[in-house]
RNA sequence: GACCCUAUCGUCCAGUGGCCUAGGACACCGCCCUUUCACGGCGGCGACACGGGUUCGAAUCCCGUUAGGGUCGCCA
């Protein structure tokens, strides 16, 4: 399907992907995918910092991390290039010329400035409505620059240029710039050319209330990457914030969203990012990825940790992650949550010890360490049989012998399935770890 | 300060004049399930900022106040 919607992204090369672009990255792709049309990725580096190919990669990193393809742009190539701003001067001397013959402009210290027309000008806008500026006193809205007196260019006038000559059909970006639209409209006026549509969607800010900077934690796509956060659980959650699929759904598949995705439900508000519920969301993934997805995501996790893995066999590593799966939200819980697996210098939880090492489990413990010793098939099945054989001869609950005998094999009182971590560790390690805690019995 | 946007549970969203004693999700608290922790199930806590209108009837419409955010650059 062909279609003449054209959207962009316009980041400036920071070195990093800001949470809020990445969403208003994501709403654009969202909506040329929806309609059919082209995203536009365009690098807006007026400044001509030096390293613009390197900070510009790691804003695509965080693009394609996300899912996120452009289809002209840096990379990607296409017809209206190129995707550099620093690359385009010729262009925007066509357009300062053309300004200037229409007598839109003056001189003031060596800077070209535009004078505005001094009139209302109502941006009709997709998300916030319909806004009537009044741009008639200069005192309140100062004519802009368009270039400095080294030969520089503004923003505001190279945006618009741009949008101008890459078709631009939608601008959907942040509200942050709703203000300075009607400036950029009597530009694009000025220039003999149709304004686009506009859809200004509302910002994100942090739970205190302020707008997310990238002082912020957790401001940049690039710490989820980091911290072992799945791409599509990410994604939904920067989907949520500012639109919705108006039914109470939260957990909806890319291509659902691509379908109904509409900035009619963009909401108006600002919107806080709430850390705990991506962290709900991407549980939610984690524990659906397939057995593979979630192995190699486990390892870099374990790797990044510090835990070596490599020493083990392939099939323990695989068996002792897969004991871990649908219990962590995150994979950088990973190294806590089982850790033990790979290392035999257990560190016991000062709680747990004070609780399940006492006296009184003392002689329970070895009962365990007993039974375990005379198991023929060291399998989760015959262990919890086993196990649950002991408590009846001691006359104690089940979980007089589990609590014990967890804490003394991984440290933890919390982990996976203690008969499935039992099984994968092994006979030979499950009884000396028993052995070691029995020493460190009060 | 001027101009602009916004205003429903702590947070993210539903709600567009009567279906609302306001619904869902996260978080939090109970209970159940259970070898731990999770998951899951059940239940609880918890909001229409305030004041005026309009209307037979307002969370929903209008005005004001307050609050939050944004923009007013020779930053992007």
């Amino acid at each position: 399907m062909s279609s003449d919607i054209r959207v962009r992204f316009a980041p400036s090369p920071t070195g990093y992907l800001h949470i809020g672009g990445a969403r208003t990255a994501l709403f654009n792709w969202l909506f040329a995918r929806h309609h059919g049309g082209k995203l536009v990725l365009r690098v807006e580096d007026t400044d001509q910092a030096r390293n613009t190919e390197e900070a510009a990669a790691a804003i695509y990193d965080g693009l394609k991390w996300l899912g996120l393809d452009w289809d002209e742009g840096p990379e990607a190539g296409g017809d209206f290039g190129p995707y550099f701003q620093s690359e385009r001067h010729e262009i925007y001397e066509r357009h300062l010329k053309k300004l200037q013959d229409g007598g839109h402009t003056f001189e003031d210290n060596g800077a070209v400035r535009f004078r505005s027309p001094r009139e209302h000008v109502v941006v009709d806008d997709l998300v916030c409505g319909q806004i009537d500026f009044d741009l008639t006193n200069p005192e309140t809205h100062p004519d802009m620059t368009v270039r400095r007196p080294d030969g520089s260019w503004i923003f505001h006038f190279v945006n618009v240029v741009d949008d101008i000559e890459m078709k631009i059909s939608h601008v959907i970006r942040g509200e942050d710039h709703l203000s300075n639209t009607p400036k950029h409209i009597e530009l694009y006026r000025a220039l003999g050319a149709t304004p686009p549509r506009f859809a200004h969607i509302a910002l994100i800010h942090n739970k205190d209330g302020s707008k997310m900077s990238k002082r912020d934690q957790g401001a940049s796509v690039d710490y989820y990457i980091k911290r072992g956060y799945l791409a599509p659980a990410v994604r939904n959650y920067l989907c949520l914030l500012g639109w919705s699929p108006k039914d109470n759904r939260e957990k909806l598949p890319i291509e659902e969203i691509v379908r109904i995705f509409d900035l009619k439900n963009v909401v108006r508000s600002n919107a806080t990012f709430d850390p705990a519920k991506l962290h709900w969301l991407n549980g939610e993934y984690a524990r659906e990825v397939g057995e593979v997805e979630f192995n190699s995501m486990g390892l870099a996790a374990l790797k990044a940790a510090g835990v070596k893995w490599e020493e083990y066999p392939e099939e323990y590593v695989r068996a002792a992650l897969q004991t871990c799966q649908g219990k962590i939200n995150t994979f950088d819980e990973l190294p806590a949550y089982g850790g033990f697996y790979f290392t035999d210098d257990i560190v016991f939880n000062p709680e747990g010890v004070a609780q399940h090492f006492t006296a009184e489990n003392r002689p329970r413990l070895e009962a365990v360490r007993g039974a375990f010793a005379a198991l023929e098939s060291f399998s989760a099945a015959a262990i919890e049989t086993t196990l649950k054989a002991s408590a009846g001869n001691l006359g104690v609950k089940v979980g007089a012998l589990v609590h014990p005998t967890r804490l003394a094999v991984t440290g933890s009182n919390a982990g996976p399935s203690l008969y499935h971590l039992l099984e994968v560790l092994g006979k030979e390690k499950v009884l000396a770890r028993i052995d070691r805690a029995l020493s460190l019995f009060s």
